[in-house]
DNA sequence: AGCCAGGCTACCG
DNA sequence: CGGTAGCATGGC
């Protein structure tokens, strides 16, 4: 047992399993660790991650039904699309301009994939996918064990003081990821962990770690 | 009315 | 390197 863990397991006890990623039509699938099921979820999982960049899921989740309004949850589709079209369908997530080509730049990459998971070296080198966003994919479409660190988990670790204030994207994906590997041994637990985490400390974070100063009421402090 | 959202790039010193 | 403006809509 060691605070990382503790902290996962105080957040659970509160808030339960969260079941991310979201999926179209079945929303959040709390204990039901089987999605992505398919390419095309895995996909629209790589969509949204891309879309999500600095914006609620809510908004997203908009933004996604437009596409499958027009049945483009799909790389071949969104391609062939006019880009107006393209950009319409994604305007309420925000940046559509920026996110419209991040998408055709991801999608002419995942087509070179023909199914294989991406390396995260290869997520990064594509324009508009930087840490978070591949750890995203990675993490709850490809179920690769690449923890996915936002801005709530460091302002939570730094409230905490279980890092430093200018602590890196990797550092602190390190230290979740040794923690958490101490403590559990099989693959299938720790993915689960490593997503359920994650979507915790969203959760935990809207509530105490929005606004300044961060983490009033939060009650990990100890 | 103003701040924040499940970030990233480009550019600056 | 670290720091920051710009990107844009939507919700509260």
């Amino acid at each position: 047992m060691n605070k990382i863990y503790e902290i996962y397991k105080q957040l659970h006890a509160n808030y339960g399993s969260q079941g991310w990623w979201p999926i179209l039509g079945y929303g959040y699938h709390k204990d039901d660790y089987t999605f992505p099921r398919n390419s095309d979820e895995i996909f629209e999982v790589c969509l949204g991650s891309i879309l999500t960049q600095n914006t609620t899921f809510t908004s997203v989740v908009k933004s996604l039904e437009n596409l499958y309004a027009k049945g483009a949850i799909n790389p071949y589709k969104i391609e062939n699309m006019d880009i107006k079209e393209l950009k319409e369908a994604i305007r309420p997530s925000g940046y559509y301009n920026q996110k419209a080509l991040y998408i055709l730049e991801f999608i002419k990459f995942y087509k070179s994939l023909d199914g294989k998971t991406p390396t995260r070296e290869a997520l990064l080198n594509i324009k508009g996918i930087g840490e978070e966003t591949a750890d995203s994919m990675l993490l709850y479409g490809y179920k690769e064990l690449e923890f996915k660190v936002d801005a709530y988990t460091k302002r939570l670790l730094t409230h905490l003081e279980l890092v430093d204030e200018r602590a890196k994207y990797g550092n602190i994906k390190q230290l979740m990821q040794n923690s958490l590997k101490e403590v559990i041994n099989d693959k299938e637990n720790l993915l689960r962990v490593y997503q359920e985490f994650h979507a915790l400390i969203v959760e935990h974070g809207k509530k105490y770690y929005s606004k300044k100063p961060y983490g009033v009421g939060c009650f990990l402090a100890n």
